[in-house]
DNA sequence: CACTAACGTAAGGATATGCTAACGCACTAC
DNA sequence: GTAGTGCGTTAGCATATCCTTACGTTAGTG
C-alpha cells in the first residue's frame, strides 16, 4: 500500500538500465527467462539476478510452466511508483490539475491550502 | 529535451534516499548548502557531493549569494521524468487495462474513491 | 594584510553492485 | 534409471558508490 520501503525498492530496481529494458520486454507479452536473457549481451545468470530484483520489487510476476518460467510486468508496481512520484512534486507546488481536483475535497471541508513542512 | 542519457542521470539521482530528501527540502523554499546539510547526520561534504549529482541531473538550481549557495528544486527536471515514466507504461496500455477498468467501476458509481490502488 | 565563514573538491577506504564461472535443482524424454 | 533442458543460486572478483578527512577557493571582516 505504497509504503516508503516499497518505493525504495521500486526506485532502486528501475534505476538499473538492464532492468528497465527487461520491464519493457515483458511489458506487453509474457517471456521466458531464456528469451529475456537472449536480448542481452551479459550471461543468463546475470539476467536471472536482475529478474529476482524485479520480483522482490513486485514489478514482475513469475509463473512456472514446465521447466520454464514465464515473466510478465506488473502494472500495479509502476502505478504505485507513478502515484509516489506524483505526490513527490505536487506536495507543495500548485502545479498539476489532477492534484487540484484531488484536493478539492479537502478544501470543501474548510481547510485552506496550507503548505507546510 | 528528454534524452535517454538525461533520464538515466535523473533516475540515478533520485534512486538515492538522501538525494530525494534534499529534493523535498528545497522543493518549496530556497535553502543554503549548510542549511540542507544541517538536516542530515552525515558530514557537509557528503551533502555537497549529493548536491553536485542533483545539479548535473538538472534537478536543482544553484545560485550564489555572497559566500553562500542557494539551492532550489527544478520542477522541469521532475516533469521530464514524469513524462518519461508515463511513456514507459502507456506503451502497453492493454496491460494496464485491467487496473484502469477496475477503478472505472468505482468512478461510474459516483466517484467514491478516485485513487486507491 | 590576516582571519574567518561557507562552500566545493580530491584522496582514500568501506561497502554495495553487477558480472562470470561453477554448481544445484526441477522437469522432461528416452 | 541416464541424459539433457531451463533456470536459480552461490562464490568470487572488478568496479561503482557513499562516506570521511584533508585541502583549495571565494567572499566578507577587522
Amino acid at each position: 500500500m505504497l509504503t516508503h520501503y516499497a518505493m525504495e525498492q521500486t526506485l532502486h530496481a528501475i534505476a538499473e538500465p538492464s532492468r528497465r529494458e527487461i520491464l519493457r520486454l515483458v511489458h506487453d507479452k509474457e517471456l521466458t527467462a531464456g528469451e529475456i536473457a537472449a536480448h542481452f549481451e551479459v550471461t543468463r545468470p546475470a539476467i536471472s539476478q536482475h529478474l529476482r530484483v524485479l520480483r522482490e520489487a513486485e514489478l514482475v510476476t513469475a509463473r512456472k510452466e514446465g521447466t520454464r518460467r514465464m515473466y510478465r510486468a506488473r502494472p500495479e508496481g509502476l502505478e504505485g511508483l507513478r502515484e509516489y512520484l506524483q505526490a513527490f512534486w505536487t506536495d507543495s507546488l500548485s502545479a498539476l490539475k489532477e492534484v487540484v481536483e484531488a484536493n478539492a475535497l479537502e478544501v470543501e471541508r474548510g481547510r485552506t491550502n496550507a503548505s507546510d513542512r
